[in-house]
Parts: structure tokens; C-alpha cells; sequence
RNA sequence: GCGGAUGUGGCGUAAUUGGUAGCCGCGCCAGACUUAGGAUCUGGUGCCGAAAGGCGUGGGGGUUCGAGUCCCUUCAUCCGCACCA
């Protein structure tokens, strides 16, 4: 008889549930740890093997934690707004709440079965209104503040109104789009829209017309994130630009301070270079350039304003707004043409075709700001309307892209930093010295670009300038199955509802689709409407709305009075530690961050950074199998003997596969093709190819964690994914080695137990050699969870419990402290033992082992001898050897004399505790 | 193109951070027990070699008594961004 996996993991999981083993509440005498596992979306597939991989290692640290002393919390719950769903109920009329709630309990099961300490009573899901009230009330002060750039934080709008009552905004410098300057009295003279008007450029809510990504397919716009290579993220349907009015919030105000922030967080040096390149800082400068025969000027932004000697020509983005006015009528049509063709192009066709030139000229001309020589005015598609001021000046000696430009048409091409070669190529370093340029001839280039900058500030037609890539974020969606925004229009105008009306609830439509005009499906609710009569929006929010502030409202989940209690909040503070995919990183990981930042504006929340330390666990791949067609027959040939035949591979489904031994019988019945399939086989066994590729049904190499419970046990499971490599690191899912880790927890067990399986635990007191086996491992297991390097904890423990097994040792002295540890990796059996050690508490509460210096140290060591840095021999010497004693004992070895070859050695390295080497 | 990461046995990996390369596990080989099994246990297993020994951390070079680890260079793979001025 065995341990009984299935009977004790049933039995624990039970009674956690019961007594609330992992209830947490504030507790002033501990310190707090929160902990915290990103906010899954419950999709109808259920979770794979790889979903856990990082809600085991948050739970093995979590308990870990616990165990050291700490207050953890470590919630759990569901991001449940979402397309899938929605998709689902387009198609089939089902409420998408009737499936999410039919996902969540699959999830909640799968998860249940692994043996997580989530504290469920924290459960939230965004779908719930309680929960929806609090997203809602976000968006309401989100809309009532403006950000101050004089202050950097964010202030409210009131204070905005107070003040252009008195000055007007002349003085104010606040994030925001262009407004034209007013003074007081304008403002007290303007009517309530053009008021409303003019605050909606401050708002860090706010509704705008600007062209957004437009996804036909899902019948939504998207934001930057959920849009890759012109396709939805979700879906991979195309993508295409629009002009459309919709909700945004300001991120980019906080750009500097999410920028900022990074350098006082955790999180791997990867992710936030990701996160700077998505907030693409770039420092530089706004220069005007006049234009010949207008009033008008061209605000153009450049990085290199050394180079303006180097401009020959200006280009705008096609849809810049300068366009029509500056085209002669000689070119209008060509300009028109280029313009709408411009227009067609998705963003998709304009990727495509990144190596093409194309531009027309507009028969304006630009004067350069200096020279005062006339520079043709283009337009062309490789300047962008949303980045910078949709304008450029065109370097082409030193701009790879205005280079092909110029020569493309024939431009003047002239050299102003010296390094490089003209006639070949641009030269784009920023390294050398000016010439051809006037007053800046002979600087460096970083001189250069300050003087230039003073210069031109000293004129009055440029500024210094910092840039941002980040662009606001695109918050409405025209879909079903999201939070409704709590705005009415009143004359056209938006208006939020009054706090005290939240949560705005999620109203009911017949069908989950546009309507016949094109609205969204809110528009098909009847009565959607304020109590006024008023209507309400028809848009609802983005999927990251809810998924935001969820880690706030775990510490104090049930709160209707407030987000979260002053009290909660002081104390939980920010998440420690967070553990999720690397994919959210332009997506959740910065909305998180900067709705964060607002509410620490707000005085909500009390850290400016939610996540201190982030682990990003790596992808777990599937690992196909392959059997080998003859190609038109229904003969499928062994591996090794491939080679030999005209074949195709074809994926075979892993779970008929063991160690890739083709079980021929259940491939015959796998798929009735197969039915009489026939096989040439070697050595009598069909073996067949493998290769790692992504965890995919079409691949059938999908791996679901219930079937390996059902066989291992969740311990088991627990330990072999901590046990397959660093958790940082992508790596192939590979059940095959899932046995020695089973034998591992038998063998934990066989300490613990007799042959008859009964139980025996003596206790006799521990000898040193076991003591010392217990604490190194005690040190070892301690310090790797720390550095969250779990695969060297599971084998550390190996070690450990086959040097107990080689000495027989099943002294309580030893044991006990080792299921203590061993129950954070595997803690079913490890609450078992320890219950059966003779506990009533909960091992969850016993204190982690310290372990000690005496039990570790050892008296013999065994240095390694080398001979001109090459091992030859080891010998073993007294750890209080001093390095004289050592030398000698190594030259006088038996060993020593036939590398020596009877020379005296030219020198001997001794490394105490270490090596010795010998140089001859 | 720019940026980040990773290259170690047949496979997943480890290496006290410059000090015995290959721990632990899978697989494989041999043996034991067996109602010859996709069970269990014991031993072996980097490569070449009969051995002595030699070679060996993607390749090349360097620093050092000593390099998987540091430096230079090069190749490969993965990921992110990409006409961002």
C-alpha cells in the first residue's frame, strides 16, 4: 500500500474550505504580505497546464510567507467582462452572464483541486455590480480632474473652473489639447456648452473625435494594445482606421511619472524596457518654420535640431491640416489623389509597404528658419499623423528614411555632421562635428543641439520639447458585455451621474448586436435612460476598466461605502509580490499603473507603484508528438526509419503516446481513418518524432491539469511544474517526467511510514549526520524560495529525502520540521503529516525551521587538487587546516608526485575552504 | 533596423557568483524481485578511448594560477517595438 494521494488531498481540501484555514483579515501585530496571481478571464477551454504555473509559485511563496511570520493575503477572482463570451452569446442568445458564471465554476473547481490558499471570501469579479459600482465611481473622478503639470498630480476640475473665473487659463499649464488662450471675462460670457467644451480638453475622462482602430469584425473600436500588425489582438481580425467620437483617458499626462516609476519597482529589466518603449520618451525640440505667402507656420518636432542646417525640405502626414491650405492649385489634384489614397490604406497596407517611397509635393514652400532658403512642402505617408506634430523637417543626410525621400525626388542633400558618407547612405549617429552650419560649425553634436535650442527659444520660434510615443487610451467600446458608463447627454452634452446613483447597472437587450443604424447594443435597451429622461451612454468600457483597481478591492472586497477603507489600505498597502504573463505589459501593466497614480492623487491609496516586485512566469509549451505517413497510404513508419520513405508527419494526440512509444491500438481507434492503419515499426515498437511547439488543441498536444491529478495528485503536479525549470523561463511541457517526482512524494511518504504503510515516527533523538542533512536542506529550500528559483527547492528536497531514505532515518526530530517545509510546495501531504505527527493547528501556522550553523558546518573538507588549473586529484583535510598546512599536505600527497614530475612547483594557490592549484 | 533575453549530456536542468562542469529528475544500460509489466528496488550513465589519458558549457579570441561565469568578436534561437522624426 501507498500514500493515498486522492483520499488526503479530498480530506484537506475539505476541511480548508471548512474551518476557513485561509481567511485573512488585518492584523497590526504581523507584517502584511500581499500576494497576488493576475486576474484570470475564465474562458470555456478551463485551465491547461501552463495557466498554474504561476498561481503555484505565488502559492508556494504565500505560504512560505505565512509560515515566516507574516499577515498574507492572497485573493483570487475574475476579470468575467470579456469578447469571448459575448462572441458566444451573439451566436447562440445566451445572456453572456449565464456563460461566464458557467466558466467561473469549471475554473473555480480546477482551481480548488490544486490546493491554493486563496482567501475565496475576497473573491471580486468585475461583472458584479458591487464590484462595477467602484470601476464606475473610478471613471466619475477620472472625469471631475484635470491633470496640473505645474503640481504634477492630478487636481479637480473645480479648482480648474475657480480658476479661469479669475484668470482665465493663461496661467494654467495642465495636460490637455490645444484650447486657444480666454481670460476671465470670456470664460464668464461663454455659454454652458462652449464651457463644457473647454474643460472636456482637460479632462482626464474625456470624450474626443479622433481616428481610431476600428475593428469591423468584432464591431468595436480597440485600443493600441489590443491592436497588433493591424489585427486584433483578440480574434486577429483586421483592423482599420476611423473617425470616430469616443471616450479616452489621459494616461499621457502621467507619461513622465509611469516613466519614472519604473525605476523603483521590481519587475524584470525586459518588461520595463518594454514599458519605455511603449512610452517612447524622446527629448528635443519644436521649431516653427514660416511659410511663403501665409500667416500660418509649420510646428514640426525633431530630436536632432543640430541637423536644421541639414533641412532641404518639410513633409506633413497626409492628413495634417495645413495641407489645404498650402497646396497651389497647380498640384490640388495630385494632392487630393495622394490624400484619399492615403485615406483607403489600413494600417495594415501602410505597414506592408514600409520600403516604398511615396509622397507628392504641395507647390508650397517652407522658409528655413535661418538661411531663410525656401524648402519644398510634401506630403507623404512615412510622417504619422499621431506622433509629434504630424510634420518634419527633413534631414536627409542624416535621416535614413528622409534620405531614400530625397533621392526618390531628387533633393538637395547636405551634409552637417561629419563621420559619414553622403553618396552612400544617411548618416544617423549622433557623433561628430558640425559644418555647413553657420554659428554651430565645429561643435559636437550635443553641443550643438543646446545651443541651437537656445537660439531658437532666444527668436521665439522653437521650444525644448519632450515627446511621448504614449498615446491616450481609447476607453469606449461598442459591445454588449462590459461596464456601462455612468454619463447622460443633456443637450448633447455628457454629464456623469451622481455618485450616489452607482452602481449604473448593465441593462437588458434583446439581441447582443448593433443595431440596425449602427449603435451600439446598448442602444436596444428600452428605458436607458436617467430618471430625468435623459440618455444614457450607449458605449461600455474596455476590458483593462475592470481589471485596473482589482488588487485595491481585494483588501476590502465587500466595502460599499467607499473603494476601499482608509483602514484596509493603510495597512495592505500595495502588492509585494505579482506573478503573471509577460504579455500584459503594454496593456494591464500600464492602465494598472496609471490608474494607480491617479488614486494616489486621490488620497485613495497610499503607494504611487501597486506592484513592487513582479515575476513574469514563462510560457509553457506543448511538446508534440508525430507519427510518419507514407504518403497515399495509410502506413505509418517509426521514427528512426523515416528517412527511408516518402512520409508526412502528423501530429498525434500525446495523451496516446507514452515516452514516445505509440500505443498502435488506441491510435487505431484514435480517429476511424486510422482504423487499419499499419505500421512499420523497429525493434518491435512504434517510436514516434517530437518537437516543441505551442500548447494548442490543433496541435493535440494539450496537456489539462485534472487528468494529472486524477493520476499524480495535486502535490505531484505542484512540485513537477516547479520542478521543470526557472519560473522565469518558457519551457516544454514534458509529462514524461512527471514519474520521478511522483516517486518523490512515495518516497517523502516511506520516511514517514513502515512497508505495511503503517505509521512510524520514533522519537529518538536525531544523530548530527542526520541534523545535518535536515538543516542544509532547512538553509538551501529557505534561500531559494526567497530568490523564487523553486525548481532548485524541489531537488534540494530530493536530495534531502534520499540521503533520510540511505539512513533510515524516521526520527520526529527530522521529520517534523520537514513536512513543515515541504508543505508550502506540497500541502496536502504536508498538512497530513503533520496532523498525523500529532497536530491540531493547521501546518499553514507552523513557523518555518531555522536551521544552524553548527549542524551545518563540516569538519573534513575535500579540496579539489589541480594541476595548471586541471582537477587531478581530491584529498581530504581538516576544515582548520591553515593554507601552509594545506600546501604541505597536498606536495607530500602520493598523488601529487607524478604530476610533479620531481619539479618544484612555481607556485601553489590555496583557496581555504576551496581549491588548491598547483602551478608547474 | 532598434531594444531585451537565451545558448551547458539524448531531454528538462544545476553549479556556493571567478574555484571539482553536469547536482536533481527523465531517458538509456545492466542486475534483482516478479502473475516478464508503461510496477518496484539496486548499480551505472558527458563524449572519444581497451586503458593511461585526451576532449568538453554555440564558434573564435583575450584577461587570470584558474573562465559556463569577466572582456572583445561572431553565429543561432526566442520575445518586444518598428516609417516614432
Amino acid at each position: 500500500m501507498d500514500y493515498n494521494y486522492r483520499e488526503v488531498e479530498k480530506k484537506w481540501q475539505d476541511a480548508w474550505r471548512k474551518n476557513k484555514t485561509y481567511k485573512t483579515g488585518i492584523d497590526r501585530q504581523k507584517p502584511k504580505f500581499y500576494v497576488l496571481d493576475m486576474f484570470p478571464y475564465p474562458s470555456g477551454a478551463g485551465l491547461h497546464v501552463g495557466h498554474p504555473l504561476g498561481y503555484i509559485a505565488s502559492d508556494i511563496y504565500a505560504r512560505y510567507k505565512r509560515q515566516k511570520g507574516y499577515n498574507v493575503l492572497h485573493p483570487m477572482g475574475y476579470d468575467a467582462y470579456g469578447l469571448p463570451a459575448e462572441q458566444y452569446a451573439i451566436q447562440t442568445g445566451q445572456h453572456p452572464a449565464i456563460t461566464t458564471e458557467r466558466n467561473i465554476s469549471r475554473y473555480r473547481e480546477q482551481l480548488d483541486k490544486i490546493g491554493f490558499s486563496f482567501d475565496w471570501d475576497r473573491e471580486v469579479r468585475t461583472c458584479d455590480p458591487a464590484y462595477y459600482k467602484w470601476t464606475q465611481w473610478t471613471f466619475i473622478q477620472l472625469f471631475k480632474h484635470f491633470y496640473n503639470n505645474k503640481t504634477r498630480k492630478a487636481e479637480p476640475i473645480q479648482a480648474l473652473i475657480a480658476e479661469f473665473e479669475v484668470n482665465g487659463n493663461a496661467g494654467v499649464d495642465a495636460a490637455c489639447d490645444p484650447v486657444a488662450p480666454f481670460s476671465a471675462i470670456q470664460w464668464k460670457t461663454m455659454d454652458e456648452a462652449g464651457r463644457q467644451q473647454i474643460l472636456m480638453n482637460y479632462r482626464l475622462a474625456y470624450l474626443s473625435d479622433t481616428m481610431v482602430n476600428w475593428c469591423p469584425a468584432l464591431g468595436t473600436v480597440l485600443a493600441n494594445d489590443e491592436v497588433k500588425e493591424g489585427f486584433s489582438v483578440r480574434g486577429n481580425h483586421p483592423v482599420e482606421r476611423k473617425k470616430m467620437k469616443q471616450w479616452f483617458l489621459r494616461i499621457t499626462a502621467y507619461a513622465d511619472r509611469l516613466l519614472e516609476g519604473l525605476e523603483r519597482i521590481e519587475w524584470s529589466e525586459s518588461l520595463k524596457e518594454i514599458q519605455r518603449n511603449w512610452i517612447g520618451r524622446s527629448e528635443g525640440a519644436t521649431v516653427f518654420f514660416g511659410l511663403k505667402g501665409h500667416d500660418a507656420s509649420i510646428e514640426v518636432f525633431t530630436t536632432r535640431p543640430d541637423t536644421i542646417f541639414g533641412a532641404t525640405f518639410m513633409v506633413l502626414a497626409p492628413e495634417h491640416e495645413l495641407v489645404s491650405q498650402i497646396t497651389t492649385p497647380e498640384y490640388a489634384t495630385a494632392v487630393e489623389e495622394y490624400v484619399a489614397q492615403a485615406a483607403r490604406r489600413s494600417d495594415r497596407e501602410r505597414m506592408a509597404e514600409v520600403k516604398t517611397v511615396s509622397g507628392q509635393f504641395t507647390g508650397g514652400y517652407a522658409m528655413h528658419p535661418f538661411s531663410g532658403k525656401p524648402m519644398p512642402v510634401f506630403i507623404a505617408d512615412y510622417v504619422l499623423a499621431g506622433y509629434g506634430t504630424g510634420a518634419i523637417m527633413a534631414v536627409p543626410a542624416h535621416d535614413s528614411r528622409d534620405y531614400a525621400f530625397a533621392r526618390h525626388f531628387g533633393l538637395e542633400i547636405v551634409e552637417v555632421v561629419t563621420g559619414g558618407n553622403i553618396e552612400e547612405g544617411s548618416y544617423d549617429a549622433k557623433q561628430g562635428r558640425m559644418i555647413n552650419s553657420d554659428f554651430i560649425n565645429g561643435l559636437e553634436v550635443k553641443e550643438a543641439i543646446s545651443t541651437v535650442i537656445a537660439r531658437l527659444e532666444q527668436m521665439g520660434i522653437g521650444t525644448r520639447r519632450i515627446n511621448f510615443r504614449l498615446r491616450d487610451a481609447i476607453f469606449s467600446r461598442q459591445r454588449y458585455w462590459g461596464e456601462p458608463f455612468p454619463v447622460y447627454y443633456k443637450d448633447s452634452i455628457p454629464y456623469v451621474l451622481d455618485e450616489s446613483e452607482l452602481p449604473l447597472q448593465l441593462p437588458e437587450v434583446d439581441k447582443y448586436l448593433p443595431t440596425e443604424t449602427g449603435e451600439p447594443p446598448l442602444a436596444r435597451a428600452i428605458h436607458w435612460q436617467t430618471k430625468e429622461g435623459y440618455p444614457l451612454e450607449h458605449n461600455t468600457m474596455p476590458g483593462f476598466a475592470g481589471s485596473s483597481a482589482y488588487y485595491i478591492r481585494y483588501m476590502d472586497p465587500g466595502n460599499d461605502q467607499a473603494l476601499v477603507s482608509k483602514e484596509a489600505v493603510s495597512y495592505w498597502q500595495n502588492v509585494d509580490l505579482y506573478v503573471g504573463g509577460a504579455e500584459h505589459a503594454t496593456g494591464h501593466l500600464i492602465y494598472s499603473r496609471f490608474w494607480n497614480k491617479f488614486l494616489f492623487d486621490l488620497g485613495i491609496v497610499v503607494k504611487d507603484e501597486p506592484f513592487q516586485k513582479l515575476i513574469n512566469q514563462g510560457m509553457i509549451q506543448g511538446r508534440s508528438n508525430f507519427v510518419y505517413r507514407v504518403k497515399g497510404s495509410n502506413t505509418f513508419v517509426s521514427f528512426n526509419l523515416r528517412k527511408d520513405y516518402d512520409v508526412m508527419p502528423i501530429h498525434v494526440d500525446v495523451n496516446i503516446v507514452h515516452h514516445d512509444l505509440l500505443d498502435m491500438e488506441a491510435f487505431r481507434q484514435w480517429n476511424p481513418e486510422y482504423r487499419d492503419a499499419k505500421f512499420v515499426l523497429e525493434d518491435g515498437k512504434y517510436i514516434c518524432g517530437w518537437e516543441v511547439e505551442k500548447m494548442s488543441k490543433s496541435f493535440h498536444n494539450v496537456q489539462n491539469p485534472d487528468d494529472l491529478i486524477e493520476r499524480y495528485g495535486a502535490d505531484t503536479l505542484r512540485l513537477y511544474e516547479m520542478f521543470l525549470g526557472p519560473i522565469e523561463q518558457a519551457k516544454p511541457w514534458d509529462t514524461n517526467g512527471i514519474e520521478g517526482v511522483f516517486r518523490f512524494i512515495r518516497k517523502l511518504w516511506r520516511l514517514y511510514n513502515g512497508k505495511e504503510n503503517e505509521w512510524s515516527v520514533s522519537d529518538e533523538p536525531a544523530n548530527d549526520k542526520e541534523k545535518k542533512v535536515l538543516h542544509k536542506a532547512i538553509r538551501k529550500v529557505g534561500e531559494d524560495i526567497e530568490k523564487f528559483s523553486f525548481n532548485t527547492a524541489v531537488s534540494s528536497f530530493m536530495i534531502c529525502v534520499n540521503e533520510l531514505g540511505d539512513m533510515a532515518c524516521n526520527k520526529r526530530e527530522i521529520l517534523e520540521p520537514l513536512a513543515i517545509m515541504v508543505s508550502s510546495f506540497a500541502p496536502h501531504l504536508g498538512e497530513e503529516l503533520w496532523h498525523r505527527l500529532g497536530h491540531t493547528e493547521s501546518v499553514t501556522i507552523a513557523p518555518f525551521p531555522q536551521w544552524e550553523e553548527q549542524y551545518v558546518a563540516d569538519d573534513l573538507l575535500t579540496y579539489p587538487v589541480s594541476f595548471n588549473g586541471k582537477t587531478r586529484f581530491k584529498i581530504e583535510l581538516s576544515a582548520q587546516s591553515t593554507r601552509e598546512e594545506v600546501e604541505a599536505a597536498v606536495l607530500s600527497a602520493p598523488e601529487a608526485a607524478k604530476w610533479l614530475e620531481g619539479k618544484a612547483p612555481k607556485r601553489v594557490i590555496v583557496v581555504p575552504g576551496k581549491i588548491v592549484n598547483v602551478v608547474i
